[in-house]
Order: C-alpha cells, then structure tokens, then sequence
DNA sequence: ACCTGAACACCGTTCAAGT
DNA sequence: ACCTGAACACCGTTCAAGT
C-alpha cells in the first residue's frame, strides 16, 4: 500500500505524543510505517519540512475569530496555546518550525495578528512586528510553562515555585501587558 | 598538561565562531582539544551543561546599568541583543540555555529586569513574568535576526522584505511596545 | 583525580538499484 | 513513480581500565 504525506504526518504525531520530540527521529518513524528510512525522502525534503508540516497539522484555525481587535489578539493568544499544550513538546517543535520558516499556519496566524494590530492603530510598517512579540511571547511563554509540567508528570515532586500556579491567569496577564502596548503605540505611523 | 573547564568553554566558543551550533558537538570539540570524548565527561555532566558554561562566558555583565526603570530596561535588551549577535548563532544557543535552565546569566538577568519592573511599580508577582515576557522578545527578535543575517552573509541574494531594514529601530521600537505595556501595568498589585 | 579506548545505541541523508 | 538496501559520515554517553 503506498505511502502518503498525511500518513506519515498522521504516524509523526502520534509518536510526538507517546514519546515527545527526542523520540520523534526519521528512523523511528520509518520503522513504525514499516518503511525504509530513505522512503520518507520521496515525500518530504528533509527533516525540518516534515516537522513543519507536524506543527501545521496540530495548530488549529486562526481566521474564525470575530470582536474587537484586543478580543481577537486575545482569543487567538489561547487558542495557539491550547494547541500546543494538546500535544507532548507541542511548543518546542511549534517554535523550531516557526523559527525554520517551516510552518504556514504560524505564517498565517502573524497575517491575522499584524490585522488585529493595524486595527488597534499602529502603523502597517510596525504592525508585523507587534504581530512577532506576540508570538515571542506565547512560543516562549508555553514552552516553559509545558516544560515545567512535563517534568512534573515525570515524577519530580519538587516544589514549584509560587509563580507556576494559575499558568492562565499568569498568561492573560502577560497578554494584557502586550496588549496594553500596542493601544499605547496607536498613534504610532510607519 | 590538565584540561581546566575554562579551557573547554574557550574552545567550545571559539569552534561555535568558526563553524555554528551545528558543528559545535562533543567529539569535535574533544578533537579540537586533542582529548577522548569521554574527557569532557569529567568535567560537565553532559552536553547541556557545557552548552550553558558557553552562553554564560559569552554573555556580558547586567549589574553596571544605571537610570530609571525604562532606560534601564532599554539598556539591558540592547546589551543582550549586542552580545547574542556578536557570535555566530549566539541567539539559538542562549535560547536553548535559558529554556534549559543552564544559564546563571539569564537567570541573573531576569532578576535585574523583574527589580526594574517592581520600580516600575508591577505588582511583585508579576513582575519575574514581565522580565520573562520582555527576555522572550530579546531571545525570539534576535533568533530571527540573526537567523536571516547569517543567511544572506551565507550567499543568498534573495531581496528581503522591506521589514528586515533598520534592525535597531525595529527592535527598539517593539521593546518600547514592552516598556508602554508595563507602564500600563504600574497600577497592577499582586 | 583525571583521562583513554572502546563500545553501545543510535542519528540524518543519499543514491544505485529494483519494481 | 515510489521504495529498498546499504552505505556514508557522523552523534551523545558510559565505563572498565590505566596512570
């Protein structure tokens, strides 16, 4: 039976999920389809290219998203959060695709984030970067905060630190500094 | 003649120099030393250990800044951001340390910047995640950066987007985006 | 205390050759 | 067109044994 890009992508993440990224090799991957490693390289270039399309498979949509520009800045914020908690080491392989230019859904997320931004006032020549910090600080945010619980789940039974507690409440305070940002830069041109 | 950590952390930078992150691996650098692989062993636990004794030689001091709380901040992210794009791949590898929890540096500097964000007048629990989100930015702007600075020194002469012009203003212009959101913030108790 | 030698258990990628 | 088999050129880490 012939091999297929969704098959592989399908394979690719279900092995993220029971084994995280480490685990997650061209190799292991072949042998778990039951093909040679050399097959995957019909269908995707290298390595990189197939964890991007890994990442676009297990980030949701961005552009069903309706209110005001920070409501949707908001909105999209947890979203793209939520996602990449679904997923074991969800935000480390989001962020080296994103950092790869590898990932079209993240590529699309910024089009609709630098939208919202525009909205909000500030200049088109900033609004991509404004849309950028933002996913700086969600990819940097959800990486730890996902470190951080997967080392517990692991077994480690230190006591946190009083600043792990409510992670959402701390995200959406983090946002709301962003946020207040970007209404400050409204008069901002470019 | 025994081989001191410093010695080790010297050569490791100066391989990261030459060759990047990519060529940076033990055995090179075991190699390059003229010792076993098994040598660093004695003297770094393992590979991320080492990893963070270079982020750390390679990052600068964040103690000397002086001025109110914005400018101190200004002046720390510029610091950071010099330092980072002062070797090759110096983003990738201070990133990878910090999300690791190897670098006493970062963990300095976030200390530095949370103090600059209680004067600010952030509440005192949140103020280690406004240091963080404003770390994200540095580590997540210059990763891109240099990642496309690097690219075209590498040959490529594809024309970039108009967005890739005055780095320094850009990057100014998105830790003011921070700096507006804090102020925002000063009336924030926790 | 510090290091070697050699092994263990892997990697990503390429490519002639097969079907 | 799609895949195998086998190779190429590596990895990080461990550990008995040496000095």
């Amino acid at each position: 039976m012939q091999l297929h890009k969704r098959d592989v992508v399908a394979a690719a993440t279900s092995l993220l999920d029971a084994y995280g990224m480490a685990d997650l090799t061209m190799r292991r991957l072949a042998r778990e389809l039951a093909v040679s490693p050399g097959a995957l390289y019909w269908h995707f270039a290298n390595k990189q290219q197939l964890l991007g399309a890994v990442a676009d498979h297990l980030l949701p949509g961005f552009d069903d998203v309706t209110g005001s520009w920070h409501e949707r800045i908001a909105a999209l914020c947890h979203r793209l959060r939520d996602a990449l908690l679904s997923h074991t080491d969800g935000a480390e392989l989001v962020s080296a695709s994103f950092a790869a230019g590898q990932s079209a859904a993240m590529d699309h997320l910024l089009t609709v984030l630098g939208a919202a931004a525009v909205e909000a006032g500030v200049g088109s020549g900033n609004a991509e970067l404004a849309a950028r910090t933002v996913v700086y600080y969600v990819l940097g945010f959800t990486a730890d905060e996902q470190s951080r619980l997967q080392w517990d789940a692991a077994g480690a039974d230190v006591t946190q630190p009083v600043w792990t507690e409510n992670p959402t409440a701390r995200f959406t305070f983090g946002l709301q500094l962003l946020v207040d940002g970007i209404a400050a830069h409204s008069r901002t041109r470019s």
